[in-house]
This record gives C-alpha cells, structure tokens and sequence, in this order.
DNA sequence: AGCACGCCGACT
DNA sequence: GTCGGCGTGCTC
C-alpha cells in the first residue's frame, strides 16, 4: 500500500503530493488525513505531512519511494479533520482529490504573500562600507550588489533583493551567518474589522428561552444531532443563536456562523460584534485571498472563538470546533456553482460529525430537504411562532388577481388595490417596497407582426432593453443599439415588452409623481459598497419606494416600511426547475417579511396571475405546513429530492451535433447499465441552451438511493475519458 | 523551504 | 589543486 501526501511546507513547488509507501506495521493507522512524519529530501529530515490519499498504484519506481516514519500522535490537528473532509466532499459532489483540497485549504494555494521576511543591516554602516571594499576586491558580485544596496536603503523584503537584484536564498546566507544581515519574519494583518459597542441587553421570551436552553442541554449531553430552528420572520432566531454560542464559547470550543452573502451585511455583523466583542472575526468575498487567510490563521492560532461569514467560512481552520450556524438555510446561495458543487448545509454536517459537534440550521422558510429530514427525526425540530419584538405583528397579506384587473380595463403594472395603498403610504409619510422578481423575463423586445424576441446571436436568450437605448446579453455582455426594425421581418412594428426594474422604476414615477424612489438591481449595485449605501439612504429616510429585485427582501429590517408590494409573483413560478414551487414561496414568505418590522402594522399585497396555486396561498397565510404538505406530496410523486435522489449531467459542446450524439450515447449507456435502478429523463435542451456558441444539453437521473447515481456519474466520466477528439465538456450537479 | 551539486574565480 | 561564493534544480 502506498500514501499520498502532501508536504507541510507552504512553498509553490511542494504544492504536490508525495507518494510514500505504507510500513506493514502502520497498514491500518494510515488513513486519508492522517497526519504522518515523513523523511524528505537528501538528508532526509524529518517533516510533517498529511496523508491525502491510500492507493495501491505506485506512481514510480519503488526504488526511489521512502517509507512513513510514524504517525503523529497528537492527530486532531485541524488540517486532518479537513483533509478527511475534503475526501468526503470529492466522493459525494464528484471532482478530483486537489480540487477538493483547494476548497477546503483556500491556505495553501494563496500562501504567496501572506508572511513577508525581511532583511536588515546589522552592522554599522562603516563596517558595512569595509565589507562592501572587501567583497568588491574578492570578486563576490552578489555580496557587492547586497551591501550597496543596504547602504542605499536599511530594510529590503526577500521579494524585491530576488526580483531587483537577482539575488539568491544561497547568497544571503554567509551574510546572515556573519551577522552582517538580520532576518525577521513579518506577519501582516489585513482585513481585521474592528469596532464595538456596548452589548445590548437581550432578554429572551420564553419560547426563544425554550429552545435555547434545549439545544444547550443536549449540547452537554453530547447529544449532537442536528438542531433545525424553523421560526417565522421576526421571532428572533439571532439571539436564540447567540444564546447558544455564548454557551459553547464557554466552554472554550469556537463557532462557526454561515450566512448567505446576500445577508452579510454591516449592520447583521455589528449585532455579533456588539456581544463578542473582538474575540470574533468575519470573511467576505469582498475580503482579497491574503486578508481571508490572515483572518483564517487567526482562528487557527486560537486568538478568535467565532467566524462568521458565508459558504467558504465552512472551512475557517477552528481546532477547537463546537458548533456551525447555518442562518437562513434554505438559501440557494449554499450551494456551490463551481466544482466541488458542495452544498454548505451538508458540508456543514459532515464537519460536525468528523470534529464532534452540533449543527444548527435556521430559516423562517425552511428547504422542503431540511423540513423532510427534521420530520423523519434526522434533525430535532425547534419552531419560532412568536415575534420577538413586542407590538410587532405579522402583516395583513392581499392577493390580487391580475387577470381580473386587465378584465376590468387596467392596463396599469399597479393593481388599484396596490395603487391606492401607495398612495396612503404616501401621504402618511411611510414607506414602500416595490419588488420585482426579474429574472429570465427583464424587458425584451419582441416584433407585433412576426412575433420574435430580438435575442442574442450568441446566446439563447433574448436581449434586455436599457434605458441608455442599448440591448444587452445578460450572460455574454453583446450588446446592440435599440433596433429601428425588426431584425427577422423587418417590420418597424418592434416594442419593448416585460418588466424591468428600470422600467418599474420609470412607471412608478410617472405614477407617482411626487415620490422619491431608490432603485436597487444587479446594474446599480456593481460598483463596490453602493448596495450598501443604497440601503442607508432608503433607511436614513430619503427615499419613499424602494425598487427592487431579490437582493432587497434579504433580512432587511426597516421600520418604517409598511407596505410590500410584490408585482409579478408567477415570474419564478413557471421556471423549468423541481424547486420553482419552493423558490417562489420562500421568496413570497421573506418578502411579506419585510413589511411591518416596527411598530405599525404592514400590509403586503402579491400581485399574479395564479392566485391558486399552493405556492402563492400558503404565502398569504403564511402557513409553511400547508405550502410543505402540498410540495412534498409532488416530489414524492416525482420521486424528486429529498424523496429520491437526482443527478444532473451538463454536456457543453461548441457543434451541436456531436453534442447531441455524446449525449444521447450516455443516455443510452446508463438505461443500460443501471436499468430499474436508475429513471432518465432527457436528454433535453438546458434551459438556456447556447452562451456564447456553446451548446447545453441535459440528462437527467433519478433514483431512491445515492449509491447507483455515485457510480452513474463514474460510468459517464469514464466513457467521456475514453472518447478521443472531443471538444465537449461535462459537469454533474446533484440534488 | 532547505539542501546539495557543481561551475567559476581567487588564493596558498 | 583547493576553497568558498552562489546559481540551479530537486525533493516521493
């Protein structure tokens, strides 16, 4: 048996594995993660490695491999926990071994400049200058640039002696030994937030103190099973959290929090911050590779108890792991797009079952995955009826039938229902929500004689008008001048049609003239911090509606909000994906979450042309029972997640043709292969199914059990290595 | 990263 | 010849 290890020397040419072989006597203490010691090099000094992989395949000549020295005792190092929880990730989301690593240790590919060593002079400048003579007479060209250079200037980082005067590691040496040069280690700080305040005193009501003093109780048991808090907008599951991390903290054990990006915002943070104090720290992917790795090796040194950050916070490098938080778990943003496509909730729970610990998952709209294991008895169940603050009530919730409204010659995007309610809204100085859920339909424009979209030559989608005049491919960025004539007919007859956020903002106003309106999407927030500071400024009162797509419903508390309207809800109703039910309600749910926060009481009025469907009532009730009953009976009919198991595989290909063959080869290969065991369904054209010139097509599988999926997808992995002169690329995804 | 190999000029 | 500087390449 051999090892694959990788060395515990952060330095771009070791950031490979080694392969060892495996002593009799270590054959079953040698386990992937295993942290071993290893001879490396001539001499064989003996260093630390981790054991990333057992394989019986040597990958060169027995003669040159050495043999593991022992194993490391002291074998709950951080680095083993993840190594083996990269090894899980690869086997159940599907990507090789070193992608797995890369997204567990984000460390060890980005080391570059996190620890700068420098050099000083060490000696006077006199002696310096003599040695300088002396070097200059001998010949010793590298000392001679050395010492001028210290003489211009008294402290140089090892990178610039290297690249500016081409100087070795080797050359320095002599000078360091002599002590005419001093090293020393730098290890820079970046991106630590600071800032304080004091902590609010929170008294929790005696639901919250329920669960809380629950979870804590079976923490102390060692009763580990994953907690799942299913409370309603307002009820305060923060503070259950804190709650609940105060108690773990004090037992010296550290706490991850996982929040969706889209949530992490300054004033979320500040809560924690304001009742840790600086015992805790956070990550963001605004934060640069260096600045996360410092904040990671601060957790990893112990300085710190919390970390609290989205997705990739997962892997914060704790020791001493207790707990992860998983907030608003329901939230697509969990889930990975790039491979490994690991999903975070799950992830999460296979680091607590490897360090020994709890999960906790909270939502006010649980994911029917979740709700489903809760109820099966995989999770504990907790529920949040009450809202936290007092005077606080859940909204009134209207449901307008758009069909109705064009029936009775209104032609307006505003409902009169909705119309009227702005205007109170208005003239009582309150404030508005307007939110939009744009995806997929923003305002294209189409011909009235032949009936085209004008769409994307690249692309299969078709192009949005923006106000600038402009037609523009959301996913490959062409863009053309606004049309005079259709360019398949070339009739003049060519409008806009649809709803954009810009142009809901460009109605509102006409509607409403007298109104201050904010408009927050994708296209005014690109520019760093101006999605926060579209926030402030509705906060701080300047405006009176807010426009908006998904980003504005996100955990947002404003108290002077007190009307939601939500203009088309079906928009995401329709979409071709087993979860447009859940995608919808949860969106709904959060949405009329966002009305009456403070004292007034708020109304949220839905807008649609299906006011029947279950996704949509369960909305107006706010009844999550009623919206999950209904759902899960579909997915167990379907034999969807999480009553079955699907896998999807993704063939992109530039010619269509061969990709169509490719992937019909793989349909017929796994009806073969695993006939009764696994139902495909497809191929089929992706939902969008060309960006730029490349062609998508779809192969669905669905089975009851994981397993026969794992081994489907090596199957088509192996036929697709096998395939010669192909342009084509795969990528699976499971659910 | 750390170590040795080996080329090259300087010195006994 | 021998010694030391120092650039280069390799590590299972």
């Amino acid at each position: 048996m051999y090892a694959n290890i990788i060395v515990d020397i952060s330095h771009e040419q070791l950031d490979r594995t080694f392969q060892y072989r495996i002593p009799e006597a270590l054959s079953q203490t040698v386990t992937e993660g295993s942290q071993v010691v290893i001879p490396f090099g001539k001499g064989n000094r003996r260093i630390t490695g981790y054991v990333i992989e057992r394989t019986s395949k040597a990958e060169l000549d027995e003669s040159r491999m050495k043999d593991i020295i022992c194993v490391e005792e002291k074998a709950v190092a951080v680095e083993s926990q993840l190594i083996r929880l990269a090894a899980w990730i690869r086997s159940r989301y599907g990507s090789t071994m070193i992608q797995a690593l890369r997204t567990v240790m984000p460390v060890r590919d980005k080391v570059k400049s996190q620890e700068k060593t420098w050099y000083y002079l060490n000696v006077s400048r006199e002696m310096a200058q003599k040695t300088l003579e002396e070097s200059k007479r001998k010949k010793y060209r590298a000392r001679e640039r050395v010492l001028a250079a210290f003489l211009e200037r008294t402290e140089w980082s090892r990178e610039d002696l290297m690249d500016q005067l081409k100087i070795s590691q080797a050359a320095l040496k002599p000078l360091l030994e002599r002590g005419i040069l001093r090293e020393e280690k730098t290890k820079k700080e970046r991106g630590r937030v600071k800032a304080y305040g004091a902590a609010a005193p929170v008294t929790l009501n005696a639901q919250q103190k329920t669960v809380a003093d629950d979870i804590c109780h079976r923490y102390d048991a060692g009763d580990f099973k994953p907690s799942l808090i299913h409370g309603i907008t307002g009820s305060g599951k923060t503070e259950v959290y804190m709650e609940i991390m105060e108690h773990v903290i004090s037992q010296g054990k550290a706490v991850i929090v996982l929040i969706p990006e889209i949530a992490l915002t300054y004033q979320t943070v500040m809560r924690f911050y304001k009742r840790f104090g600086d015992r805790i720290s956070m990550v963001n992917s605004r934060l640069s590779a260096g600045e996360k790795y410092d904040q990671f090796m601060r957790a990893k040194r112990g300085e710190i108890d919390i970390m609290i950050g989205p997705r990739s916070a997962l892997f914060t490098p704790f020791s001493n792991l207790g707990m992860i938080i998983v907030d608003e778990e329901h939230e697509s943003a969990y889930k990975s797009e790039y491979t490994p496509r690991y999903h975070a909730r799950e992830t999460a729970i296979e680091r607590m079952r490897i360090a020994g610990g709890m999960v906790i998952l909270g939502s006010a709209t649980p994911s029917v995955e979740a709700y489903y294991r809760a109820l099966k008895g995989e999770y504990r169940l907790y529920r949040l009826t009450e809202r936290a603050s007092q005077g606080s009530s859940l909204s009134k919730v209207w449901v307008v039938d758009m069909r109705k409204e064009l029936e009775n010659g209104n032609k307006s995007i505003f409902s009169r229902e909705l119309e009227q309610k702005i205007t109170e809204r208005l003239s009582r100085k309150e404030q508005i929500m307007l939110f939009l859920n744009r995806r997929g339909y923003a305002g294209f424009v189409s011909c009235r004689r032949c009936g085209k979209a004008v769409g994307c030559p690249h692309c299969d989608v078709s192009l949005t008008a923006h106000r600038n005049g402009m037609l523009v491919c959301h996913y490959c960025g062409y863009q053309i001048p606004m049309p005079k004539t259709c360019p398949s007919c070339g009739s003049p007859y060519i409008a806009g049609f649809g709803l954009g956020t810009q142009k809901v903002e460009a109605l509102t106003a006409a509607a409403f003239p007298k109104a201050r309106i904010l408009r927050m999407d994708m296209d005014t927030t690109s520019k760093k911090g101006s999605h926060q500071e579209i926030l402030s400024r509705f906060f701080a009162g300047e405006a009176d509606i807010l426009v908006g797509t998904q980003m504005i419903v996100k955990g947002h508390d404003f108290k002077n909000v007190t009307l939601v309207g939500i203009l088309a809800a079906d928009m995401s109703l329709y979409a071709n994906d087993f979860r447009s039910s859940e995608k919808t309600f949860q969106l709904l749910t959060q949405a009329a979450g966002r009305a009456g926060r403070g004292e007034k009481p708020g109304d949220v009025v839905i807008q649609t042309y299906s006011p029947d469907h279950y996704s949509i009532t369960a909305a107006m009730e706010q009844n999550y029972e009623a919206f999950y009953e209904r759902e899960i009976l579909y997915r167990k009919m379907l034999h969807y997640p999480p009553a079955g198991h699907l896998l999807a595989l993704l063939l992109t290909s530039q010619r269509e043709e061969q990709a169509k063959k490719l992937i019909k080869m793989y349909a017929a290969l796994i009806r073969a292969q695993y006939n009764g065991m696994i139902d495909t369904i497809g191929p089929v054209a992706a939902p969008v199914s060309k960006i730029r010139d490349t062609y998508r097509l779809l192969l669905y599988m669905k089975s009851d059990r994981i397993e026969p999926l794992m081994q489907a997808r090596s199957s088509i992995e192996q036929a697709f290595e096998e395939e010669t002169g192909r342009e084509a690329a795969i990528q699976f995804d499971f659910s």
